[in-house]
Parts: C-alpha cells; structure tokens; sequence
DNA sequence: CTTCAAACATGATCCATGTCATAAAACAAT
DNA sequence: ATTGTTTTATGACATGGATCATGTTTGAAG
C-alpha cells in the first residue's frame, strides 16, 4: 500500500520466510508494521481442536495486522506465510511519524480499513445467518462482485477447504452443499472448479 | 468524537429522530456522516424471517456507518434509533474536507475503526467456534476488559435477547447456556443479572 | 514416472442448537 | 390498577451441520 520509495525512507526492516511460517501468534503485542514485497500471508485463528478459521489473506503491496498497533492490544489472530515470503518490517512509531508526515497515505489506509470492515460485517451477517447454502453463495457473489468481471460467468478460485476456513464451515459441508448448488444450477461445475 | 465546535464548522444538519425509527437500511447508499448528539444507534442486520443481528451500538459523541462513504458502497447493514436520538448529519465532502483540515481527528478515527475491527475479528472467531457456552463466555470477558474495572464482580448491562443479538445465538440457547454457566460457577446470579 | 500430501468425496451417526408452543415474570405506559 | 409488551423460562421435538471413518482423485515435487 505504501509505495516503497516511500517507505524505504523510513528504514524499514526486510523480512524473508520461508512458506508456512508464524510471522506473530494470536495474542502477542504487535510492535511492527507488516507490509508484504512479495508471497502471501494469511490471519488465521485456530481453535481447540485445530480448526482454522481465515480472518484475511493478503499479498504483495498490501500491509496486515495494523489494527492492534494503534491501541497496544494483543492481534486477535496469527500471521502465516502461506508462500515463500518477503517484507518490510517498521517499527510502529517510525509508521505512525510516516502517516503523520504522508496524509494522503493515512487516507489510503483508512480506506484500506474501511474495506476490511465491510468484508467483516458481510461476513459476520453470514455466519448469523446458519444456512450453509446461503453463506456459500452470498460469499461467491461478494468475490464475483469484487474480482470478477460483471455478467461474465466467474471462477471462484478456491478450493472448497479454503471456502471452509473462510466461512467456518466444515468442508464436509461446503462439499455436499456446493454439489447440491450445482444440482439446483446456481453454480456451475467445471470440474471441480467452481463457476457462476 | 469530533468536538462539537468542530463540526460545527462544517455547517452540519441536526437530525432528530424517535425511538426505534430508522435512518438508513441495509443497501442504501450512503451520502453523510453521522454523530450522535444524544441518543442511542445501533446498526443491525435483519434475516428472512425477521431475527435481528447487532453489528454493532452506538451512542453519545460517537459516529457510525463511515465505511461504506470511502468507497460509495451500500450500506452493510441498517441503524436503527433505540432512543430518541438528536444526530449531525454532515454531507461525505465536507467530512471529507474536515479529516484534510485536522489530521488529527483523522488519527483518532482511524483508531476507532481499528478497535471496531478487533471488536469484529474477536466475534468472528468465536462465532466459527460452534460453542455456545464459549461464545458467551468470551463475549462476558470481553466485555469486563473493556468497560469493568480489573477483578471486580462485572455486571453485565445485557438482556439475553441483547446477548441473543450480539452473538447470533437464539435466545433460548442463550438462556439455557446462562444457566449451566451459572451452575458450574463461571458467572453468578443476582436476580437475572449476570456478574462474572 | 513415482510418490506423497492435500483435496475431494460419501456414507453413517450424533448432537447441540434451532424451532415451536406455552406461560410466568418484569416492566413501562396509560 | 390495568393493559400491553418485552424478557425470561421450560419442555418437546426436529434437523442441519459436525464428526468419524474410509477411500478416491488430483496435483505438485523429486
């Protein structure tokens, strides 16, 4: 998000990790703003019986895991590199002189939060919602509206576990309902791809 | 959380408006900034068969329903007066030429938003936990961190149906849950009152 | 080409929560 | 006091999704 010839002024740290690396843990202080060069981070929670929830993916240009730096407050959720990953590290008073010294950036930023929260409200009216079938099909909407081109049929691409951690759904579930969306043509099969 | 005298500047409207009366819906597009003047808000979802969801309540000096204007998109869910409420009602470019004018105000709305994220990730992670009694616990402590003062009984403020809302659990779920919490001794009764 | 892990698939079974019905208690309004 | 509404309460029952077990398919890595 922040163009590096920016960000390199403010010397920032470079991180290189290896795929499927814990770059903090669900309730350590964050000190860090995180901001991906390149690779894939996903937040994830993981629950007693290791059931992985996805709070967000994230990949190179965007930043992650800024909430908690503005109130001192444990991450709610755990960075991990789902690819081989690179990125700047800055300590988080260097980020917030940054912001400071760049208003346009900071408005970048909250826009950039804005969106996130939309995603989350979305999501949460769908988990309130209980119905396996609805919460699929409303998330597919949302991506076709936010990645697909209008009309055009789209491609959700995703496997039906990484719909499972996104939903909070188990992937027995997301199997049997999207063959019985398939049965009732409201989404399309093109293998095991998904379309609509 | 803009001071009055601010605000004021930007020749806001006030709006007054009677109890459980709403002010947009779910869908809307959005053209203003709200602040509560005095009053109560809360922004809900509302499923097929009329059950309420609480993304979120609002009240006094606080603004609402700010994510959607960065990016001209619907609104993710209604609000909804609970009180008798009195609102500034200011129009996107002025808030928008306000945050310009006092790059301060603009940090401390982005950490409202960002404390509003956390809030959204923590329920989003107990909602893809499936635990009733979990949920609720967490929620109770949530609420002892935020608002009780350390290690002192907590009461909490909350009707069952409010709690029913906030966690999209029904209602008689809600109070069964209570009840086996109370009987194991995780929170205590006074009258119907839930102290943890 | 082989190997191996992840994803997909499917049936059987379980069970926590939803749903429905009914009613008492609490509370606010007139 | 009376009325009406909301909240709390409880039992009976239904069910959708979780869980468990087992096997197949797919696709990437060596």
């Amino acid at each position: 998000m922040i163009p590096a010839e920016i960000i390199e002024k403010y010397n920032p740290n470079k991180l290189k990790l290896p795929a499927d690396t814990f770059l903090f843990m669900e309730g350590d202080l964050p000190r860090f703003y995180y901001q991906i060069i390149s690779g894939q981070i996903k937040m994830i929670n993981i629950n007693a019986d290791g059931k992985e929830f996805m709070q967000g993916q994230f990949e190179e240009r965007q930043s992650f895991g800024e909430p908690p730096i503005f109130h001192n407050a444990p991450y709610p959720a755990s960075a991990k590199t789902v690819d081989h990953t690179v990125l700047y590290k800055l300590h988080r008073d260097k980020f917030f002189q940054l912001l400071k010294e760049n208003p346009d950036l900071h408005l970048e930023l909250t826009s950039m939060l804005t969106k996130r929260m939309m995603y989350k409200a979305m999501i949460m009216k769908e988990m309130s919602n209980h119905d396996a079938k609805h919460r699929i099909l409303t998330f597919i909407d949302y991506l076709k509206k936010e990645y697909g081109s209008n009309n055009e049929p789209f491609l959700v691409n995703l496997t039906r576990q990484q719909l499972s951690n996104l939903l909070g759904i188990r992937v027995e579930t997301v199997i049997r309902t999207v063959k019985q969306l398939a049965e009732n043509g409201e989404v399309e099969l093109k293998g095991r791809k998904i379309i609509r």
